[in-house]
DNA sequence: TGATTTTTAAATGTCAGACTTTTAAATGTC
DNA sequence: GACATTTAAAAGTCTGACATTTAAAAATCA
């Protein structure tokens, strides 16, 4: 592991860049204890300050986690699935609200990789992911339901739809894409037509998941798709008039 | 924005979580300077080695850019495709190396999300799409070409398929999900007659996209994904054997 | 001897203050 | 007015110190 001292760029980012490397190639594995920060400023010729710059630009990637007291240290961090999740939902929400991405894509991206899961989801849910869906299903029918606790029952009955594809990594993959519409989603009124509606669709897609029927499950999905679009539409709609 | 000074956690944690959630919630806009590093440390009523340690952290997640020198600090960044697509390859590679995720599970999430983009992609595709799935097809079929291009080019041949979907979203999103498999991808030996036939099927998968027809290249897709996963059993067969 | 308490040392966390380098803006000069 | 010079602000870096945490070693005691 080396650094450049006549580079441009910030020596913690170099020792940050250099020490992820190695962790990527696999020269760090799991578990594995980083030489202490004394030893690492004397490795790269930098004083201790520039080396915890570089320690903690990696622990805000979970790349690392660090114990205080004798044996402590820097230890190359397992990423679990939970740290990916939300590495990926802060990331995607960002995304989305940074660059004007238009509603209907960004929900086109949502709703075309759910339906990439619910066929699976209906061949392999387990009951409680269908527990799941009908009990969200029956919260968001609860009256005086604020407009953001219906979004995120939502949000948990499509996270339960993906999970029960019993593939982790199609989960993972798919928490940014559902989580990170919830802002924008936020902003669209749910009226009690509206969500008659779509309560009849979430409950025709737990009915599809339950039945093991897959291209039924998805044609509700392209239902809710148009018509959360349609919904996101009137908002900008009315909006524009005033 | 505040922090306990009684809590457990580093401060610099902390700090940075503050300035996090108020850039989440729309406090902090994009290309807004932050207050400079002493007046950050006044404020939190901390060093300036903390608050920099803090920086650093949201840096190392492309929150914040810095400049220095006069009217420089830290601002608010944009964070590009690029930089989520970098996070997210980053992300997505070491949860699979570091979590014994099946070469099997993490197949069958990357080959699910494609057929979710081909039908699009069939609709969509520009000439320039197509125009680099054919030149991936043609590098592959180059003698001598070692495995690691060879794994490179069919990552760049998937890339163009689904970037024709011609939705930065979901490109975004696959982006982890083809990346992230190279590694494993890169273990296995292509053999002349396996190439053959992964090339075989990538100029099915190109004429059925060239042809508007997305249901012939979700079944090639599918093929390749069958024919990708034979290929690593055989591999850890004759591990094992050995 | 064995269990418990105390001490110790190593490591991270934090601080204060100084110096260096970069860079834009203000100032001065022709 | 155009160009060169100075200046000041801000990040980047360094030194050295002290605080806090924690596991292990040492000492104490039943």
């Amino acid at each position: 592991m080396k650094i450049d001292p006549n580079s441009s760029a910030d020596l913690s980012a170099q020792i940050a860049k250099a020490i992820r490397d190695a962790i990527i190639a696999g020269d760090l594995i799991v578990d594995q204890r980083l030489p202490s920060e004394a030893e690492l400023s004397d490795h790269f010729g930098v004083s201790r300050p520039t080396v915890r710059e570089a320690l903690k630009r990696l622990a805000a990637q979970s790349l690392i986690r660090t114990q205080r007291g004798a044996s402590g240290g820097a230890f190359v961090n397992r990423i679990s699935f939970e740290d990916a999740y939300a590495q990926q939902i802060t990331t995607s929400t960002l995304l989305l609200s940074m660059n004007a991405v238009s509603f209907e894509t960004a929900c086109e991206a949502r709703y075309t990789l759910e339906r990439a899961c619910a066929p699976l989801s209906a061949q392999r849910r387990q009951a409680d992911h269908l527990a799941t869906m009908r009990a969200e299903i029956h919260r968001q029918s609860q009256p005086g339901l604020s407009d953001e606790a219906f979004c995120a029952s939502d949000v948990a009955f499509h996270r339960a739809l993906v999970d029960g594809a019993a593939n982790p990594v199609l989960s993972y993959q798919l928490a940014g894409a559902v989580e990170a519409m919830q802002p924008s989603m936020n902003m669209i009124t749910f009226t009690a037509r509206s969500r008659e509606e779509i309560i009849q669709l979430h409950t025709r897609i737990a009915d599809a998941i339950e039945g093991g029927n897959g291209e039924d499950a998805n044609a509700a999905l392209s239902e809710l798709q148009s018509y959360t679009v349609k919904m996101a539409n009137d908002v900008i709609a009315s909006r524009a008039q005033k």
